[in-house]
DNA sequence: CCCAGTTAATTGCACTTTGCAATTAACAAG
DNA sequence: CTTGTTAATTGCAAAGTGCAATTAACTGGG
C-alpha cells in the first residue's frame, strides 16, 4: 500500500517548509496589508506576503521564524503575532510539495518606522493576483480578524497608545464594516475591562471637549481578552 | 548573520514533518481522547496521539495526511476534522527539529466500528505524561472545543443522528462543564437553525413523553454554524 | 468675556433577550 | 384511569441593548 513508510528521509526530504506573515494595519478607514517585492525566484519581482524558509539552526519555533522573517524582510516588528494556520500541498509552491505556517500581525498605522524599500501597504480588497496561495492566506487572515473582532480586544492592536474611546470605537466599526452604537460600545469596553484609563490624561487639540486617554492593560498586550457575548452589531 | 540563507536544501532537509490527530468523543459525561500504542521508536510502546509523517507522494495536503494517518492507525474516519494549528521546534521530537500540523476530530461514542488493537479511549483529564508535546496539543484541542462550543454547532458532532434536544442539551452542558437553562437552550437552537426535525419521528422506550428527533442540516455536516451571541451559560 | 460650534460622556427609557418557575403534553406501568 | 416521568410550552421578572436627549468640556470668534 505505502511503499515508503519505513524510509523516513525519503518522505521528509522533499518537503519545503516556510513561514508567511500577514501584517495588517488600518489606514484610511480600510484594512491594509504589507506586501514586499520578491527578490528571488520563484515569482521574482512580484509583490507577495513577507515569507521565508524556516531555519532550524537559528529558529526555536515557527513563531520565531516568522518574527525573524518579518524583521528581515520589512524591518518591522509586531508585539501581537498569532498563528493563522498551515497551508500545504504539492501545487502551492512551484519548487515542490510545501508547507507554510502562516501568522498574522496587527500594527497601528503610525508606529511604522518606515519599512524597508520594496515594501508597500495595499488595501486588502481589490488586490491584483498574488503568488503562491497568498491570496487565500490573506483572505483567511482577514476573515479571522473580522470574526475575532466581534468578541475580543483584537482591534485595539490597530491603535497606537494612548488612544481615546471614540478612536477605538471607529477602529472596531471600520474593521467590522458596520456602525456600532456608541453607548453600547462604552458599556462593553467597561465590562470587558481590558482598558486602563490614564489618570488625568486627555486628548487635546480639537475645539471641543477632550476625551479620556486609555491604554491596554499589561495582561492584554500579547494576549486577547475574549468576551462572553459579542459586541452586538 | 545567516550562513545558510542561500542553501535551500540545507535548511529544508533537516526538518521532520508530521501530522497528529486529536480524536475526541464524549462518553460517561466526560471528554475522552483516542490514544494509540506506538509501534516504533521514538517512544515505542507509549500511548500517544495518532500521528505520522506527511507523505508528499500520496497526500495532497496535510488534511489528507491527517485523514490517512487516522484511518491507518485507528481504522476510524471522522466527518468533522478541523486544523488545530502547528507545533514546532528543535526539542519536541528527539529525532530533530520538527513541525507537526495538528487536527482535531469529534465523533459520537456509538459510531465507533471498534478501533484497531492498541487503541484506547482515555479521559482527557488526569492523563499520565504523553510523549512529544502531545500533552500541550491535546490541551490546546480541548480548549478549542470548549471555547467553540459556546457559540457554535460543534458539540452536535458528539451526537449520533438522530438525536433529541434533551440529548444535545446534555452534550453541550457536559462539554462546557456547566449547566445550561433548558428553555434558553431550545430558543438558541431554534434561532441558530442548524437542526432539522425529522417529521413524525419521536424517541421511544421511556415511560414518559417521547422527544422529537433531529438531525444536522446538510449544510452543517462538515461546516459549523456560528452564533452571533453565545449560549449564555 | 460671553456665545456658538463641536465632540465627549452620561442619563433616561423603550424594547429585546434571558433565566426561572409553573403549566401542559405524551407516554408506560400498574 | 391513575401515577410517575420526561418533553415542551407559557408567562413573567430581571438583565441587557439601542436610541434620543441631555450635560460636559473644550476652542475660537465677536
Amino acid at each position: 500500500m505505502n511503499t515508503s513508510t519505513n524510509n523516513k528521509t525519503d518522505s521528509a526530504a522533499k518537503l519545503i517548509c516556510t513561514v508567511d506573515v500577514v501584517l495588517l494595519t488600518l489606514r484610511e478607514g480600510e484594512l491594509q496589508v504589507l506586501l514586499v517585492k520578491r527578490e528571488r525566484e520563484p515569482f521574482a519581482n512580484a509583490l507577495a506576503l513577507p515569507g521565508g524558509y524556516v531555519h532550524p539552526q537559528e529558529d526555536q519555533s515557527c513563531l520565531e521564524a516568522a518574527q525573524r522573517v518579518l524583521q528581515s524582510k520589512t524591518g518591522l516588528q509586531s508585539p501581537y503575532l498569532e498563528q493563522l494556520g498551515s497551508f500545504s500541498g504539492p501545487g502551492r509552491d512551484p519548487r515542490g510539495w510545501s508547507i507554510s505556517v502562516a501568522y498574522f500581525a496587527l500594527v497601528p498605522p503610525e508606529a511604522l518606522p518606515s519599512p524597508q524599500a520594496g515594501c508597500e501597504w495595499r488595501a486588502v480588497e481589490g488586490l491584483p493576483a498574488l503568488p503562491f496561495d497568498h491570496a487565500s492566506i490573506l483572505a483567511s487572515a482577514v476573515d479571522r480578524v473580522r470574526s475575532k473582532s466581534q468578541y475580543s480586544s483584537l482591534p485595539a492592536h490597530f491603535c497606537s497608545e494612548p488612544f481615546t474611546l471614540p478612536q477605538l470605537h471607529a477602529v472596531y466599526a471600520a474593521v467590522m464594516g458596520e456602525s456600532i452604537n456608541a453607548v453600547s460600545f462604552r458599556r462593553k469596553m467597561e465590562e470587558l475591562d481590558f482598558l486602563e484609563a490614564i489618570e488625568g490624561a486627555k486628548s487635546s487639540g480639537g475645539a471641543h471637549r477632550p476625551a479620556q486617554l486609555y491604554r491596554l492593560k499589561e495582561a492584554y498586550r500579547l494576549r486577547l481578552k475574549l468576551a462572553g457575548r459579542g459586541l452586538n452589531a
